[in-house]
DNA sequence: CACTAAAACGGAGGCGCCTCCGTTTATTAC
DNA sequence: GTAATAAACGGAGGCGCCTCCGTTTTAGTG
């Protein structure tokens, strides 16, 4: 009876407003991500956790405060590596000319979908439990996917009876693929042929 | 060079054509799914593997040895199910008036559902990964499910303008009706219901 | 019956999962 | 600076997974 808790539970600061972790855990959060990355990439989702703090140096128990469930660590190098396909847009778009950008964004696309492609099963039961987190992200990349082409379009460089979701729908059948030795080749050629459709007729509607 | 393997691989027996086991595999293995049932109903299908290898009298390995996988051992648990289902279908014709066994057999239907709502998820997974499973069980659901229906058509107990994909269609709901804790009363409630709808104007069409 | 080859057994061992809790560290107040 | 406290750390421990391989059992054969 000594120390009572301060009466009631009074700040519930809302549900996005995530407190800032102390400065040690935040690094160590920070590592953990990017050591897992690359776990995830080389191992597939089945990586070692054990293994993953390990190389973070880290303890097991450091790990899992952070990531209570592997699905948790999964998820959150999910998104970063999404984020950052999609900062790459804002990247390209600065340092080139709208069609350049526009068809150096697909290629990293395709290396982005490669280095996801053993991981497919796995993945897709994650983007099945947690619908989510699918919708979140082919929002953010098929936005940044938007702002190219409206770019390369208002710039003359590609026709103009295209939008994104054309470009979206032809890029997933890069995904769904099937996943044959020269796949990557196939891709790249996709892309290509791709980018050739898109500058025929550049400045001018496809009609004619 | 001592001993030669036989010449080529000779005999492909058939792909359902399963060689017999050696007596005391065969024991082994129908103790295994025995066992393994109890389990998966009491605590899911993460159930312990090494507890129902225990709990069968043998050893992990041999476990593991009929049963590569997990998902294998729970296969065979959900179609020896599935079968058990549907062979109490026939079962109740021999021993009942036919829309009483109809009713009955629906009662057995919601009773076996029940134990199947824990699972749901992982059974959900199971049935995505293996498009075959579902397809047979499903249809070998509604074979049983139609003769029964055909059955008290004839025997005219109940009425002649449904069939079994409207019945199958009803019971649906049943298995994706959310998980509250009334779930088994109004399950039932729902057969009740049905089995009065079906019996309305037994002998004619509905028309009238 | 005895003998043999093939089939089946079973559990030790190595690894990963995840929890729990005693220890350490960053932060805040003085 | 020091003290106090909440936050974070980390690894031991218990359990389950799955493989591997020496041992046992069965089903033929003479």
């Amino acid at each position: 009876m000594a120390s009572q808790p301060p009466a009631i539970a009074r700040d519930k600061p809302d549900a996005t407003a995530a407190k800032p972790l102390r400065a040690d855990a935040q690094r160590n959060r920070d590592v953990l991500v990017e050591v897992a990355a690359v776990a995830f990439a080389a191992h597939g989702v089945d990586a070692s956790l054990e293994e993953i703090a390990r190389q973070a140096g880290v303890g097991i128990g450091t790990l899992y405060r952070h990531f209570p469930t592997r699905e948790h660590l999964v998820e959150v190098v999910y998104r970063r590596e999404v984020e950052s396909l999609c900062a790459a847009a804002d990247e390209l778009a600065l340092h080139h000319p709208p069609d350049i950008a526009l068809e150096q964004w697909m290629r990293r696309f395709v290396d982005y979908i490669a280095t996801k492609r053993g991981l497919a099963t796995s993945l897709r039961i994650l983007l099945n439990t947690n619908s989510t987190l699918f919708s979140d992200m082919s929002g953010r990349v098929s936005l940044a996917l938007r702002q190219l082409i409206e770019a390369a379009v208002a710039h003359g460089s590609i026709r103009s009876d295209v939008d994104a979701s054309d470009v979206l729908h032809a890029l997933g059948g890069i995904y769904s693929a099937p996943d044959t030795e020269d796949w990557r080749d196939r891709s790249r050629r996709l892309v290509s042929l791709l980018m050739d459709g898109l500058r025929f007729g550049a400045g001018r509607s496809a009609k004619g």
